[in-house]
DNA sequence: CCTTAATCCTGGAAGC
DNA sequence: TGCTTCCAGGATTAAG
């Protein structure tokens, strides 16, 4: 069970690279596979020769911006990794294989270190912007607020404008951003909430507890990737930390982890995703 | 409005 | 054992 790149991975690739890359130059591009790029792809557009002065991160994605406004956004798909090698480690020798052979872009920095952007199944991919107006209007503005961001308040509203079941509506990142297939199984079964919720049941009350576990298991999550993955730079980055501290998410067949329930967590379908529940503890529609 | 299915892609696992 | 098949995932698009 290889850990998928959603929110608390994203947000620990962006706080490991920060400080490699703030203040740093880019002195050279080597874009391998032009394809994974969406917008223009010139070296400029890729930040050549220009200074990193934000990482970024809004829900799945980041964006490393520029001192002269360009923007380029690295969206990690399911299997895209983000790593800064330190100065002296070739990235010819820092992948181990298969990633190794799917080294699509790299970036040299003026302190000699390296960011290398490899994503084997290439759901992932740049998108180049020349300001971060172009950034906002036309990619980060259409998304909902960040998982971390949101607020009770502002979640309700936005469920509220919709009728579909929970779990369609939390994977939905124009509704809120950052939460993929493992963090919204793993939310529901927090909240005791049913996949098939429809939105349109979940009061106020409900919205400010999803907004609280939200928070808590996001937040756990980034945490567990900092501790474990700490020293993944220069390394290959494959080790995930927040894997065993799910609770329902791949574990079907298995008993729900609540000592008084203990029933079998079922598998099924929902908004086209493998979805595992308990079926006991998350019966009720919405209470 | 909503849903489902197909699409992109590779590696790992499961089946025979 | 060595094949083949299937499945996982996010986002987008088309079709119903």
């Amino acid at each position: 069970m290889i850990d998928m790149p959603e929110l608390p991975e994203v947000e620990h690739v962006g706080r490991t690279l920060r400080p490699a890359v703030l203040g740093r130059t880019v002195t050279a591009v080597d874009l391998r596979r032009p394809d994974i790029v969406t917008g223009s792809s010139t070296p400029a557009d890729l930040l050549e020769g220009q200074r990193v002065v934000d990482l970024r991160r809004h829900g799945k994605q980041l964006a490393l911006v520029a001192d002269t406004g360009r923007c380029v956004v690295v969206h990690l798909g399911m299997s895209g990794r983000l790593l800064s090698l330190r100065p002296g480690v070739r990235h010819e020798a820092a992948l181990s294989p298969p990633l190794d052979r799917h080294m699509h872009a790299i970036w040299r920095l003026d302190s000699g270190g390296h960011v290398v952007f490899a994503d084997p199944r290439r759901f992932g991919g740049l998108w180049t912007f020349a300001s971060d107006a172009d950034l906002h209007t036309q990619r980060w503005g259409v998304l909902g607020p960040d998982a971390l961001a949101i607020g009770p308040a502002a979640l309700h509203d936005r469920l509220a404008r919709t009728r579909r079941p929970l779990k369609a509506a939390l994977l939905d990142q124009h509704l809120v951003a950052g939460l993929g297939n493992i963090y919204v199984d793993e939310l529901l079964f927090a909240c005791r909430l049913s996949p098939t919720t429809p939105t349109e049941a979940v009061n106020r009350a409900t919205a400010a507890r999803l907004v609280r576990h939200m928070r808590r298991i996001l937040g756990k999550a980034i945490d567990a990737g900092g501790s474990t993955l700490r020293d993944f730079v220069g390394a290959d980055g494959r080790v995930g930390g927040y894997q065993r501290a799910h609770r329902v998410y791949g574990q079907g067949g298995r008993r729900c982890p609540r000592a008084a329930c203990r029933s079998a967590l079922q598998t099924t379908i929902v908004a086209g995703r493998t979805t595992t529940f308990c079926p006991v503890c998350q019966a009720c529609a919405a209470a």
